[in-house]
DNA sequence: CCCGCGGGGGCTGCATGCAATGCATACCGT
DNA sequence: ACGGTATGCATTGCATGCAGCCCCCGCGGG
């Protein structure tokens, strides 16, 4: 259960975040199936709390896109069918494109650190290393890792956040096709190519390779 | 207050619903300045009902990004700085590209009905109008109205919801700068160049413009 | 006069009780 | 045997009670 950059993991952590960042690892993790059933009742018995925060914790599930309401009978993991993954992936595809440009700006401006840099590298290696290796869970793990470490780089909060929603939504309507990944060359040159044109500060450049490279995992 | 699009009014309007809804009017309509507190006590009083609704109608505002916890101490409105905004501008203008272009796909896809068109040419001139008479606080309402029409053209609701949440936080947070548009010949004439571009189908076009529009109007 | 400290109040967070709703099922009449 | 209805159950939505926490204010000591 890969432990997604949990934002603030620290300081109140009130049952009702504990819920939601649990039922998030849960669903993201697959261990609930898209189209499955929750009720607060259930996972109130499980979690071992009281419903009133499973309740708040399902609410901003739905609010994460992660689960739809099933009108007064509980909440059902969202399946985004291939038209509704398309779209998302297009609305992926234009943020990363800004956060890649954003990123390449600021590394051409002096502002990020080099081990920034070499971290964003040390992902790429890995993610082909376990590629090769055929240990897809891990370089799946890598990969989302090295775009995370993108959007953190073009310091734009508000593009983070939404992407990060974004990437789980996709997770879990592609966990069961996603097993092999699509063209692992494609990929980790695209990634290859993106590292290097952040580096050299090529922003329009940048920008492009992005957006190619979600567009081209998409389907 | 201008009555935004309100998403399914209809159906289920529970208690939490009717509170979200209500505090987001009074939130995006100004009632509730930036900065401004509000005790789950205090709403649950003025809305005529228990903390409970109140409560997830709070932690769903919190999702919208329109107020921000303080902490076991309420939730105060959020006030975005100048980066913060800046961040927002450059994360809707990245995404009103993408519905943009995916409108001037559509209609040369010949999947966009002529009368949508003919609506989206009225809420320009609406918007030229309002300001040309100086009334602002309408022109505002018909700029946003061409825009949310345009997201709708793409058929991306991903985008559209994301866009609706910005638009949100932008104008709570601009409000009191935003009285006097800035350059009224300026949007006037993007938003014709705009609607030019996707009635003739140049997608390209459609979204350089709207993401420079976006941009421009920024600050 | 300033600083530390203790009591009180307000507010949240959670649990639980109660009523309403919608569905499934079983029963009864035909 | 079949359709319609009534009953029971599962489950939510909301209200309220209770405990804990934090802040503020006032008081006493230095």
């Amino acid at each position: 259960m890969q432990c997604i950059p949990c934002t603030r993991y620290a300081g109140g952590m009130q049952q009702t975040d504990a819920a939601h960042a649990r039922l998030r690892e849960l669903i993201v993790g697959g261990a609930y199936a898209p189209g499955e059933r929750l009720t607060e009742t259930e996972v109130a018995g499980v979690l071992a709390m009281s419903r009133t925060p499973v309740r708040e914790a399902l609410r901003g599930l739905e609010a994460d896109g992660l689960v739809r309401s099933a009108d007064g009978r509980g909440v059902v993991v969202t399946a985004l069918d291939a038209a509704a993954l398309r779209d998302t992936y297009r609305v992926r595809a234009a943020l990363e494109a800004l956060t890649a440009e954003l990123a390449a700006e600021r590394q051409a401006a002096g502002r990020i650190a080099p081990a920034e840099l070499t971290a964003l590298e040390a992902d790429t290696a890995l993610t082909e290393e376990a590629t090769a290796a055929g240990r897809f869970a891990e370089a799946v793990t890598y990969n989302r890792r090295f775009h995370s470490r993108i959007a953190a780089l073009s310091a734009n909060a508000p593009a983070q956040a939404v992407l990060e929603r974004l990437w789980d939504q996709i997770v879990v309507s592609t966990r069961a096709s996603l097993d092999p990944p699509h063209r692992p060359a494609l990929v980790n040159g695209q990634h290859r190519d993106l590292l290097a044109a952040i580096t050299e500060g090529r922003a329009a450049d940048a920008a492009g390779i992005a957006r190619r490279h979600v567009l081209d995992t998409c389907g």
